[in-house]
DNA sequence: AACAGGATGATAGATTCT
DNA sequence: AGAATCTATCATCCTGTT
């Protein structure tokens, strides 16, 4: 961060307009002596709205227990009323980032704490981001206490939660840490839901805030999982407010003001959205997408990463590899770490391996040196693949690779009026024609099949493509066997990953294989030559259930395949006696729903709290199960 | 089973601002 | 010149309706 010298930065918090004139000298905390205007008068109205019956009083709580002084929230309360609390919380940190901006440098870690931060934190941030810029300071703060806040899944398994009733255990050592609360008159936790919410707002949510994370996590989430989504929420609250410059918000009780605000509001939110994005990204760049995709290493480049640190958490047995689409909304990588021991994701583009595109997200704690490919090596272009369309591939279409192999194919209809759009030229159609045409092939994977005829992939070459034996899905309905194909693993680019098993585990390893799909894994781990000893899969469809148990027989697997239809399944009581059986768990894998996270889902890309894709979090779940009763029975 | 149906984010290049 | 901003381009493990 380039700074600016010290904090006393007043342009970075340009907001003197007329209607602002009057917050630009408050500050929020004792600490700062700057004092209002007309403070006093203020505070007198903010303190007659701390009583205990104040229809207010409960959201001054709110407000005060995420860190704010009393007075500061009072005072929004006033000037804002009590129903806006997205706005209250804006106005908030407004107010915060002001005072910051008058405050100075030897203040400014007291400033901090006043707010609510840690003091280590503090110097923390204040060591990374210096001294001067100190948005970038109460970001990274705000980003720290988003972390922390969130409890993750390895801190409920140190502290020896290990059996399938540990989130009953975890809430009992939290329902106590409270005592001041007057929620419990209008609510009476005999169910498990709102013992939940009681619990929940005890910690300092606000109702609302407990319940949209319990209806978006789902009836059976954690306390861990709910306060992670809670915070969230929050930060992404929060981080609307944090644009002091162009973007200015009138501030006043202005009527007309409020109703034009909302009236733009979701345009300029869904900008000042992009530009934090922005600068978060510069925070944590550990996340940005690196190009070329090629993670550690891929075989058919030389740029390889042959060492890497692995977090003291994340060191297996068992070892572990989890896969997701890499363009996933913002934050949902980050937080998908988070949960998986703070690991950095390994982003790889199946277009080194093959002649499709398919850029993916892993995270495993395997080693990464002395890996191998898969022989033999498949086709590399789209003319390797399928050599009878060079015969008609148009000199125009300069495609080498395809993109991304996806559960649906293009209409007839489609390439019939592409058929049609080329028909009228003799020669080369004019530049208009060809990039409609190039722009539906690119989108559709669309190959030519003959003259002017462009066709989508057969199930078989998709198979072929990802990696498949031939005839893998066959026996299934054609839409079946797309969409089972569309949503699994490039075996080849994973193999590669695995391939490091294979001198570690000459006489085979125990599979837990969760959302399995077709397999995938299985195959990957069975081309390489590594004997399948037992396999557990959990797959909720039968049709791919039943695709898998098909395929081990033709394989003659000497091993045990156990397929589970439900996730939930496996608790801990489950785990415990599947691992008593085989002798625990050499490798977990999984690849969780990504419907919620890709761009091609028009309807519900609601990210990781997303119906399907919050079963992200029993892959969290069972790993963590599967570490804790392995280290116990070591 | 066929079909139609945008939105998000990354990126590169052009343009303007400093 | 370099930073900031704007613009165009492209890709995307899909769902709801018929």
């Amino acid at each position: 961060m380039s700074g600016n010298s010290s904090g006393g930065d007043a342009d970075n918090f340009n907001w003197d307009t007329e209607d602002e004139l009057e917050i630009d000298n408050y500050t929020i905390s004792s600490h700062s002596g700057v004092s209002l205007p007309h403070g006093e008068a203020v505070l007198g109205a903010a303190e007659a709205s701390l009583g205990a019956d104040s229809p207010n009083s409960k959201i001054i709580d709110h407000f005060v227990g995420m860190g704010f002084s009393k007075e500061m929230v009072a005072k929004v309360i006033e000037e804002n009323g009590g129903e806006n609390s997205n706005l209250i919380l804006e106005t908030l940190l407004q107010y915060s980032a002001s005072s910051l901006a008058s405050s100075s440098n030897s203040k400014l870690i007291d400033h901090f704490v006043g707010m609510g931060f840690s003091e280590e934190m503090v110097v923390k941030a204040v060591q990374e981001n210096g001294e001067g810029n100190t948005d970038t300071i109460l970001e990274t703060l705000l980003t720290y206490s988003a972390l922390e806040k969130s409890v993750p899944m390895q801190q409920i398994a140190d502290s020896g939660y290990c059996s399938s009733d540990y989130e009953g255990s975890f809430l009992d050592d939290f329902s106590d840490t409270d005592s001041s609360s007057e929620t419990e008159e209008f609510m009476n936790p005999d169910s498990d839901e709102e013992r939940k919410l009681l619990h929940l707002t005890k910690m300092g949510f606000s109702e609302v805030e407990a319940s949209i994370a319990m209806e978006r996590c789902g009836p059976d989430s954690s306390i861990a999982e709910l306060t992670d989504f809670i915070c969230a929420a929050q930060m992404a609250k929060a981080a609307d407010a944090l644009f002091p410059l162009e973007d200015k918000k009138p501030f006043s009780n202005d009527f007309n003001h409020k109703k034009r605000r909302n009236l733009d509001y979701d345009k300029w939110k869904r900008k000042k959205q992009m530009k934090l994005e922005k600068r978060l990204n510069e925070i944590d760049d550990a996340l940005h997408l690196p190009n070329p995709m090629i993670g550690f290493g891929v075989p058919t480049e030389s740029d390889q990463i042959i060492h890497r640190k692995l977090p003291e958490a994340a060191i297996g047995p068992p070892y572990f590899y989890y896969e997701n689409v890499a363009l996933a909304p913002k934050g949902v990588w980050s937080t998908i770490s988070r949960f998986l021991y703070d690991v950095e994701p390994e982003f790889v583009d199946s277009k080194y391996f093959c002649a499709a595109a398919r850029k993916r997200g892993y995270i495993h704690n395997l080693p990464i040196d002395n890996r191998f490919p898969l022989l033999p090596f498949p086709p590399r272009t789209i003319h390797e693949a399928f050599p009878l369309t060079r015969k008609w591939w148009p000199s125009w279409d300069t495609r080498t690779k395809l993109n991304c192999l996806q559960t649906c194919t293009a209409s007839a209809r489609l390439t019939d009026r592409i058929r049609k759009a080329l028909e009228h030229n003799h020669d080369e159609p004019p530049l208009s024609v060809q990039k409609f045409v190039l722009d539906q092939c690119r989108k559709w994977n669309l190959v030519w099949v003959g003259r002017n005829k462009v066709a989508p992939l057969e199930p078989d070459e998709v198979e072929m493509l990802l990696g498949f034996p031939r005839n893998h899905t066959r026996g299934i309905s054609r839409t079946d066997r797309y969409k089972s194909l569309g949503n699994s693993f490039q075996v080849d680019t994973v193999a590669y990953h695995l391939s490091v098993l294979k001198d570690m585990f000459p006489e085979g390893i125990n599979l837990l294989s969760l959302f399995s799909g077709i397999g995938g894994a299985e195959v990957a781990l069975h081309r390489l030559g590594i004997p399948l000893k037992n396999v557990v899969s959990v797959e909720i469809s039968e049709v791919n259930r039943n695709l898998v148990r098909s395929w081990w027989e033709q394989t003659n697997q000497r091993g045990t395949l156990i397929d589970i239809p439900d996730v939930q399944e496996l608790n801990g009581d489950r785990l415990e006696q599947l691992m008593s059986r085989f002798g625990g768990f050499d490798l977990v894998v999984g690849g969780s729903p990504c419907n919620n996270l890709t761009g091609s889902n028009r309807h519900h890309r609601d990210g990781l709290e997303g119906k399907d894709s919050a079963l992200f979090f029993d892959y969290c779940r069972i790993l963590d199960l599967v570490k804790c009763i392995t280290a116990r029975n070591q």
